[in-house]
This record gives C-alpha cells, sequence and structure tokens, in this order.
DNA sequence: ATATTTGCAAATAATTTGCAGTCGA
DNA sequence: TCGACTGCAAATTATTTGCAAATAT
C-alpha cells in the first residue's frame, strides 16, 4: 500500500487537486491520493498509520491540517454517522453509507442514487447524505 | 422546563417505555421524557444540565448509561452526523435532518418523509436516517 | 520576504471504565 | 437476596491549540 513518487494514483491525485483549486501539496496529494486508493472510510488514525510507513515524518497533526482544508474545499467529506472519530471519504461522487449491525463494515451502495428531496420552500440543498442501518447480504446468508 | 413528579409528559414517557418494553426506572423516564418534550436535539451535556435542577443526585455517568439503554432498545437515536458530540432524538417518527450551514442550527423536515429505497438483492433494512446541508428559508432571506 | 504549512507537546472535550454502594423485583 | 442500576473518580480517546521551525511562491 505504499506508493512510489511517480505512482499514477499520485498524478491523479495531484491533478485532481489542482483542478479543484488546491495547491498540491506533497502531503495533501498523499492523504487524497490514499482516499481515493483506498475503497473503505479510514479514520485519522488509520489514514496515519498507513502513510506513516512511506512518509515518516509525518505527524498526525498535519493529516488533521490536511483533511480539514479538503474538506472545506470539498475535495474529501467527512463521515461521522456514529462512534466517536470522523471517517473520511474521497468524495468522486454521492452514494448511500451502509452499514452492517452485525459485522460492522460500512458499504458504498451505488445503486440505487442518493435521492433528489423537494424540502419546503425556502430550503437550499447543498448535500444529502443517506445512512443506511442493517444486515449486509454476507451476514444475512450467516444467520440460517 | 422542570417537571412535576406528576407531569403529562413523565407519564406518557413511562407509558412508551413500558410499550417497549423498557423497564420505567426514573432516571430513564425523566430523559426520555425530556428528549420527547424538546424540539432540539440535545446533546449529553444539555440533557444533564437541564435535568439535574430536578434531580440534582443525577450524574452524567447516568445520563450516558440511560441513553446507550434506550439507543440499543430503539427509544431514542443518536445521531452523530459531523461535531464532536453525539446528539439524541426520541425517536417517534422517522424525519429528515437539515442543518443550516450559514446558522449552524439542525431542523426536522417532516416533509418529504424519508423515502423507501431498494437496496441491492440481500440487503436488510433497519433504519433510514437522510442527512441534508444547505441553507435555511430564514439564512436564504438574508442573503439579500 | 511573506504567508502558509508542518510537527511536537500540551491542552481540551467527550466518552468509557472500574468499582463500591444502592435500588427494585 | 440477586442482578440491575447509579455515581464518583480516574482513564482513555479523538481532536484542537500554541508555537517555533521549515517550506513554497
Amino acid at each position: 500500500m505504499a506508493y512510489s513518487k511517480n505512482d499514477k494514483v499520485l498524478k491523479e491525485a495531484a491533478s485532481r487537486l489542482k483542478s479543484l483549486g488546491i495547491r498540491p501539496l506533497s502531503h495533501r496529494v498523499a492523504v487524497y491520493g490514499h482516499l481515493m486508493h483506498v475503497n473503505n472510510h479510514p479514520s485519522v488514525e488509520e489514514i496515519y498509520s498507513e502513510l506513516k510507513q512511506s512518509i515518516p515524518t509525518l505527524s498526525k497533526t498535519t493529516v488533521y491540517n490536511v483533511l480539514d482544508h479538503l474538506c472545506e474545499h470539498h475535495a474529501v467529506r467527512k463521515i461521522v454517522i456514529e462512534g466517536r472519530e470522523a471517517r473520511y471519504d474521497a468524495m468522486t461522487h454521492d452514494h448511500i453509507h451502509f452499514k452492517c449491525n452485525t459485522c460492522n463494515l460500512i458499504y458504498d451502495i451505488e445503486q440505487p442514487k442518493v435521492p433528489q428531496l423537494n424540502l419546503p420552500a425556502g430550503y437550499e440543498v447543498t448535500t444529502t447524505q443517506v445512512y443506511i442501518e442493517g444486515l449486509c447480504p454476507h451476514c444475512a446468508k450467516h444467520m440460517h
């Protein structure tokens, strides 16, 4: 999971950051590239200990700083549905989050799409998040 | 906001707890009654300092214990969309949460209803939460 | 040159835990 | 009586802050 400097992922990450108007500093590129690359929803701790291996000087404060910055500029999304620690998601597109109450994994659901809801007059919607809890197919199967 | 022992709210709370199979101990009734009564989404701290006035022996640990218990038995819902502190909601019915990014208030939206989503085969849904961010009518008006 | 970013250590804040005493059936 | 509940104090955990050094343009 350690990337070489020339990794495609990092180049792609840098270029996306640029197009979002975010200066592609090395730590930002590393964090953002990591989020783009993994499919789970890592916590600060997970991001930190993963990247620490390839960037030994990295501090956790910097991970917090970078994530805050990326959040403010809408490059990543913070999801804090439950539990104590925030999780982060490279916001490539809207999708539903599903948490299995048995295995505790969080799944990304691409279909159906996050619905467009008609709020009462006057409300202006920026983002819509849908969070579903239940039983995932794998755990449901094991119930029998 | 301090209730007398014979308050309707407390009787109603006790009876709802019973029907949910939860023993209506006094602290539970107090916390649950409070959540049913207020329309905002109080944090542990807010619940604690509010109830402390009428129940001077109350400890914050107990508020945590009671809320955990009520959550497990689906009498209340924990919402931790962002920020560090969890907020709690008496789960009388499903509704959408809307957070205004300007005034930071969280609104309950009753209409439209939380949609029923058809997940891929095998997923079993227990609860669906919808969280929308944007601009509330009041703040939108002040933008001009 | 100047504003931004980094990273350590310390501070803060929310929550959890250990445990002894109390309460309810 | 027995298991569930309470509440204090201490521990833990995630996050924030202060500040000095390093970096980017």
